[in-house]
RNA sequence: GGGUCGGUGGCAGAGCGGUCAAUUGCAUCAGACUGUAAAUCUGACGACUUCGGUCUACGGCGGUUCAAAUCCGUCCCGGCCCA
């Protein structure tokens, strides 16, 4: 690749604007790439939970990126982190995980990107790391050691733990070692370039300051924006309702977006599909937003389960919630003679309790084909009810059969 | 070590002897409406129920009382201040 394409790529992927945080600056961090040295990248993640989400994989695909350029790229299991837990969330002590626990949960996550994270490429797949391999090594005097490039007065500059001691908050002594267990992560791969949400900022920086104490190198960090809705700034997140993890069925990817607030249309657009900006900004101009989600929608689901997958889940949206059909397909539930209509809800997994089913009864979410319900006594006989499709609330359907 | 405040439903956080299965916000669920599973509005939101109730719950254990999330004792856990 001649220097000039190089220099096309790069901009191309900076000027996406999914990063938004370069340390030292984003012109030496240019200037790096245009070089074209091999450089060595890593992102870490927490092993705790059992799925990805949107915003994982806006990262994992600048990546994806940079590891076409050529350069090397780690994904760095923080199963020895995750022990403590990152203070930038709320919770503190975290449960210790086995390395089975891990593992699983990261055949999960694997299973989850391979689609956009390449690790079976022959020549340059991304790399896995586990970091318990060197943090579970060392002894408490190289943890002082490690502790000693750093004043409380520095880790009380986080503004979690600035929030946290004028709310009168514990902060645990622990906490304070998660940046240098992350600035350890560094020195440990050796690495060139760590990538980062900007919420992860302060560890990165950790990290910077051991490089430069421990290796004398100069670590950049690239921090990319968290997903947030352009008009009222609020995060993609599961507390407020709008997380949307990978592991979810093509439908019910599909739905997640299309239940995302209009001003998360352009920041997914970005972030989690490979459309050109361009057509971003034409899809931006289309006079109903809910067109441009159903797009949008469909390109996420796309990258995940393939085009047919997507073809049919934007069909089965439509058909189910734009003209309220019946899906094409409902699955069977087996129905017992005289089996109580309420039982049978909580055994399809539609109510978590029989007060549930009944309350959803009362107000008007269940109906047999089409007919609403009103009679929480309802049993359920063959020669009424074989066949019939049990709906309860907008989006579960179930043939009842005995 | 001393003092002091606190531990309540998925989370945050009221209640401080009966009217408490416990106000409210977030999350969740259902309905209406709509451009969508957006927004907004309405309702629900411990379990079981013959729909009258019954049971289990406000850190653990024990007590006072006709009656305790609420009072007392004790234990466990935590915040803050002082040392």
């Amino acid at each position: 690749m001649d220097k000039k394409e190089l220099e096309q790529k790069v901009d191309e992927i900076l000027d996406r604007g999914i990063l938004v945080e370069f340390l030292p600056t984003k012109e030496e961090f240019r200037n790096k790439l245009l070089a074209g040295e091999k450089l060595r990248f890593y992102i870490g993640a927490d092993p705790t939970a059992k799925a990805l989400h949107l915003g994982h994989a806006q990262n994992l695909m600048v990546l994806e990126d940079f590891r076409r350029l050529g350069h090397e790229v780690i994904f760095l299991i923080g199963d020895f982190t995750g022990m403590i837990g990152d203070p930038s969330d709320k919770s503190s002590a975290r449960v210790k995980q086995t390395r089975a626990e891990v593992e699983a949960n990261f055949s999960a996550w694997k299973d989850q990107v391979k689609n956009i994270l390449d690790f079976e490429d022959k020549e340059n797949p991304v790399l896995i790391k586990y970091n318990s391999e060197w943090l579970g090594k060392l002894n408490f005097g190289d943890v002082l050691e490690l502790a000693s490039n750093f004043t409380v007065q520095q880790m009380l500059e986080r503004d979690m733990f600035e929030k946290r001691m004028n709310e009168g908050r514990p902060i645990y002594i622990h906490e304070f070692m998660y940046p240098l267990m992350q600035g350890y992560d560094s020195v440990a791969m050796d690495v060139d370039v760590e990538m980062c949400g900007t919420d992860q900022i302060f560890n990165a920086l950790a990290g910077r300051t051991l490089m430069q104490k421990m290796k004398n190198k100069d670590k950049f960090i690239i921090a990319a924006k968290l997903i947030a809705d352009e008009k009222t700034g609020m995060l993609m997140s599961k507390s407020n309702g709008t997380g949307v993890f990978l592991d979810l069925d093509a439908n019910n990817l599909f739905g997640a977006i299309m239940s995302q607030p209009d001003g998360m249309i352009k920041p997914l657009a970005i972030g989690c599909t490979r459309i050109s900006l361009s057509e971003i900004e034409k899809l931006m101009q289309l006079e109903n937003p809910r067109d441009a989600k159903l797009k949008l929608a469909w390109e996420i689901v796309k990258i995940y389960h393939g085009k047919e997958r997507a073809d049919e889940a934007r069909e089965y949206f439509i058909n189910t919630f734009s003209k309220k059909e019946l899906p094409d397909e409902v699955a069977e539930e087996k129905a017992t003679e005289g089996e109580e209509m309420l039982n049978f809800i909580v055994r399809a997994g539609f109510a978590s309790s029989k007060g549930e089913a009944r309350r959803k009864i009362e107000q008007g979410g269940v109906s047999i084909d089409g007919q609403k319900i009103s009679d929480i006594k309802q049993t359920l006989t063959k020669d009424l009810f074989n066949g019939k499709i049990l709906k309860v609330g907008k989006k579960n359907f179930i043939k009842i059969v005995f």
